[in-house]
DNA sequence: ACCTTGATAGCAAGTTACTTGATAACCACG
DNA sequence: CGTGGTTATCAAGTAACTTGCTATCAAGGT
């Protein structure tokens, strides 16, 4: 049977294959790995996302995790509001008044993304069998270059 | 305002980045600007990259275009007919027989990929303004290597 | 000949992760 | 006091899949 990852000849003009297309087919193969890996702690990729970034941040609102996201409000308010109801995360009004209601881990939510972390890792270490640490850190540094050359708001 | 791009501190244990949140983000960027840009031409992301895949092979069928692009023959199908009804591709019984149907790019089809490629240019250049071209053939390289890594059939 | 096997195309229904649009609460400003 | 900005939330819709099923076609086994 033919090779799907080879181009397998036969074009007239050969285009170079895209660095949008590389990345598209990664995130497919990553995402189908970690939606299979954390079906077993019962959560979605996604939600995984959510409370990676909970972790890392200090209570940001929904609207502040729709932003880093690049998602609509809407989408992101969806995803918290499941999480407060199965006990992963908790709400509380913003000390200075406002609507905004400050997310936070609970030890449920924290064990919960530590878990979800050994499996992303164990799929990592799959995707990087290969790859020596030097061209890790590299990719992580265009990748993220990459991102910000992207950004929609106009940042220095 | 927060910047959306910098963890903003305030962590216990500070978890680095993980390469995959990084190729998620890239992801959703680079096709957020794509499906803005190919609205203009009539065709999603998904279509331009099967009209892509059908440009650089050998009249393959829908199940091999499935394989190719690691979704289900039902799901490949259903852009690949719906590419067809609206011209841009044309279906011919395999001349060996059997029920497959090989996909070429009719004319339109192979203009309106080009316009295609014209706006992923666009893109792909604000994206890489600031890397280098050493910087650009590494990270095709290393992100071909990682979604092998991940392949889900074995293969040499 | 007959029947399974394997690969394909196609239909139907359901799911996920979003989207736009609208409503309402809350604060600060002029 | 009203006006604008930010937030949460409800409702409906969409893109791009999925699983499950059926039907067609060719090749191989008995």
């Amino acid at each position: 049977m033919t090779d799907p990852g080879a181009p397998a000849a036969a074009s007239p003009d050969a285009p170079p294959t895209r660095v949008s297309y590389l990345v598209f087919r990664l995130e497919r193969r990553i995402r189908a790995c970690l939606d299979d890996a954390l079906a077993r702690h019962g959560v979605t990729t996604t939600e995984y996302m959510a409370l990676s970034e909970l972790r890392l941040r200090d209570a940001p609102s929904s609207a502040d995790l729709a932003r880093i996201a690049f998602v609509t409000p809407q989408a992101m308010n969806l995803v918290i509001r499941d999480l407060e109801q199965r006990g992963l995360i908790r709400r509380d009004p913003h000390p200075g008044g406002g609507r905004a209601l400050r997310a936070r881990l609970t030890p449920k939510g924290l064990s919960t993304v530590r878990r979800c972390d050994h499996s992303l890792d164990a799929i990592e270490a799959v995707m990087f069998a290969e790859i020596d640490h030097q061209a890790r850190t590299a990719l992580a540094e265009t990748l993220t270059l990459c991102a910000r050359a992207l950004r929609p708001d106009t940042r220095p």
